[in-house]
DNA sequence: AAACGTAATTATGAATTCATAATTCAGTCA
DNA sequence: TGACTGAATTATGAATTCATAATTACGTTT
């Protein structure tokens, strides 16, 4: 059967989608109250089905709810942070080792051509290009595991941790660790060494994580802009 | 200041716990539509907030969705069992890795004594002091990490996995091998041995995991009852 | 009698309405 | 002038209403 499965995402579905973008790209800045009547205008709805949505972002934290108050852009703490790295870093660890026995040669070649172009972007110093290339390889390991229990729940995480944003301090000499550490990634892929990828997996994300908190505490020294 | 915290689980929030629990409980089976008008009657509440309640049991993967055809109870697939199993594991390891270095004396000692309560439960053959027991052990542990992320994400799975209930056919065999992994689980933690911990806590999901797909395996091959 | 098509009924998704809690603003008093 | 009280406004949680999709029931036709 040729079932084109129409998809249409209900409306509250797509909400959900659009605002968890609106939180993740930082369109609602950490703390800000979410203005339900200027959003239902924005996108044309009602304040029912906007409202469905924002209890699904609330369950994924993503957005807190006050009694009688409405809702507010979550706040990530230093704690949160400290809390969601080392899941993040176990399921890591579970992506690569699963990955490593289900990837067939058409991903695995997939993966290579990135790493080249994640490379190439480093030495070009073009972070634009380097963390795409950077998340397409992680997007192609996630999937590449065949099991969406654990993509789902990885997803999440790291949506959350996204919006830290700490993408533009990244030091040098962490990104050059960070590459070093993706070309042992490419090295036990290729030997399809499950238990190996994993731990570098596993470690990679565990030094991004000091790697961040670190920026973290430069930053919190650095003068407050408001 | 004192402040109470007055409180008010907001209805719906209260609607999202009562729902998952009637789920999870098996108040509704599987692949069972979910009855609004009647759930509405029986909680006495209007259709809205139960709406609500239901697009985040839907999002945590209690319940599916179907476009102008209402919420059914989801199905567990073996084949979502399967994934979900391995994801627990590795958050069981991080939680003994954890759990082991956060406890204080006063939760070690309450372990301890539920663990000595779960071997008497053990050798009483009583199935119902054996599954608190143990439930209150992995609780503690979960509790003892400080990790409210990974006792979230670990929660969720367990529910979702719990739904599944092959508590009755708990061989006897499996049982012994249960009581000597949770033996060692202690001595390791009396060791504070985190990663040992750790290690144990996954194999023993693990094999958790191997015994309900076999146990499942019985089940299919046995005739049908409708 | 079986199968198809159509009408009636029901249930669902979404908008609207309503009651109430929270916030804002103005006026009063110290 | 500043702080407090209370009314007006606004925003929120929940109920209700409305339009439409899906299901059921019925009648017709072969």
């Amino acid at each position: 059967m040729l079932s084109q499965q129409i998809k249409r995402p209900s409306l509250h579905e797509e909400l959900v989608e659009r605002l968890r973008s609106l939180v993740v790209e930082d369109g609602l800045k950490p703390g800000e109250k979410v203005p339900e009547k200027e959003l239902c205008e924005t996108f044309g709805v009602s304040r029912t089905p906007l409202r469905e949505a924002l209890k699904v972002l609330a369950s994924e934290g993503f957005v807190v709810l006050q009694a009688n108050r409405g809702a507010r852009v979550a706040q990530i703490t230093r704690e949160e942070l400290e809390n969601t790295f080392p899941v993040i870093a176990v399921l890591e660890q579970l992506v690569g080792e699963i990955a490593c026995e289900r990837l067939d040669t058409e991903e695995l070649a997939w993966i290579e051509q990135r790493h080249a172009a994640m490379v190439a972007a480093f030495r070009a110093r073009d972070r634009k290009a380097y963390f795409q290339a950077n998340q397409d390889i992680h997007q192609a390991l996630l999937r590449g595991t065949r099991n969406d229990i654990l993509e789902g729940h990885h997803k999440l995480l790291a949506a959350r941790v996204r919006r830290a944003r700490f993408m533009a301090n990244l030091s040098d000499e962490r990104w050059t660790q960070a590459i070093e550490e993706h070309e042992t990634m490419m090295e036990r892929l290729r030997a399809r060494d499950a238990q190996g990828l994993g731990a570098v997996m596993k470690q990679h994300m565990m030094n991004k994580h000091a790697a961040h908190m670190a920026a973290l505490d430069r930053s919190e020294q650095a003068p407050e802009e408001t």
